[in-house]
DNA sequence: AAACAGTGCAACCGCTCTGAC
DNA sequence: TGTCAGAGCGGTTGCACTGTT
């Protein structure tokens, strides 16, 4: 049994829309209104489903659309909006005004969710997960930095942080195999974090000593300036916010504890994180500008990203 | 210049959910 | 309570465009 399908699909057109037919549909609605979308495409005198024609009409045609590319500011709303709502594109797109769920969707699966996995950043529950981020572009850094790769011992999947430190005396003589065998690295260590024992402190410090024996103090202090750039500026910090919060307690390491240029990092980024509200008001009233290249988005993605909140008593029933 | 591969996006399909009757 | 239309969603397809070989 069943419902009735929406429409009688014998003899009626599918694919692209002609502009003679978006401009029937649009004279029909501006004079009658949608009215009954199944009994429209008679009316109307077009050959298509009802549903063809809803479709066409409330992500194309409709006067309030806006057409063309999405500011940093749309994206950044959508993100933050995602990480609260999921996949409600209609809840989403209530409050990017012009903007259909379905230019959204596609617009999230096309663009936002690879950049976000490129960063390192599950799409779906937005938290970290540093089995998914692009090490290799961290460590294709003209600037690539020991002594931070070493701090970052704590976070980074143990098997992927070895493989860097044999290669890093490699790195300096033939940048192009390091990253060669960090890439392939990458495809073979797809694993969960959660699934990767972790090194302890101790064995930690053999790996340096055994491994990297004559690396010198000027070279770990020249690495550690760069990873402390990459990280803050990624916004990989130990202040965590409140939907990836799941990091500390699986590296079992305080790293507040840690009393160095690491963590002045962290800690700047946590004031300005108090600076700034960015509660659902601060969403929903965010500006909207435009211009930012792929790189300058990456980077503000994530600074941003993590700083989001979720206000304390929030009714979600409201947004729904 | 042509062939090919990759990418982005409009549009569709099938299904579920919701609200009106 | 059941039926129906509309809305919404995830997934997918097909095509145009672009970059690469």
């Amino acid at each position: 049994m069943g419902r009735l399908p929406c429409c009688d699909k014998n003899g009626l057109k599918k694919g692209p829309w002609t502009p003679e037919e978006d401009t029937k549909l649009i004279q029909y609605i501006q004079m009658q209104g949608p009215g009954n979308w199944r009994t429209l495409p008679k009316n109307a005198g077009l050959q298509r489903c009802g549903k063809s024609c809803r479709l066409r009409w409330t992500n194309y045609l409709r006067p309030d659309i806006k057409r063309g590319r999405f500011s940093f500011e749309e994206e950044e709303t959508i993100i933050q909006l995602h990480s609260v709502l999921g996949n409600k594109w209609s809840a989403i797109a209530a409050r990017l005004p012009g903007r259909t769920d379905n230019e959204i969707k596609n617009y999230w699966n096309t663009h936002i969710r690879k950049r976000l996995l490129r960063m390192g950043i599950d799409p779906v529950t937005h938290d970290r997960r540093l089995d998914l981020l692009d090490i290799s572009s961290l460590l294709n850094s003209p600037q690539l930095n020991l002594s931070n790769l070493l701090r970052l011992q704590t976070l980074l999947n143990p098997e992927a942080l070895r493989l860097a430190l044999n290669l890093l005396p490699t790195h300096t003589e033939n940048p192009d195999i390091l990253l060669q065998k960090l890439q392939e690295n990458q495809l073979l260590n797809s694993q969960p974090q959660n699934q990767v024992p972790m090194i302890q402190p101790n064995q930690f410090d053999n790996i340096i000593t055994q491994q990297i024996p004559n690396m010198s103090q000027s070279l770990q202090d020249d690495m550690g300036q760069v990873f402390q750039n990459n990280l803050s500026d990624q916004g990989l910090n130990s202040n965590l916010p409140s939907f990836a919060s799941g990091i500390p307690d699986q590296i079992g390491v305080d790293l507040s504890s840690d009393n160095s240029s690491f963590d002045q990092s962290f800690n700047s980024n946590s004031s300005n994180n108090n600076s700034h509200n960015l509660g659902f008001d601060s969403v929903l009233s965010t500006p909207l500008i435009n211009g930012s290249t792929e790189d300058e988005r990456d980077q503000s993605f994530c600074s941003n990203l993590f700083k989001f909140e979720i206000p304390e008593g929030l009714d979600f029933d409201d947004f729904m």
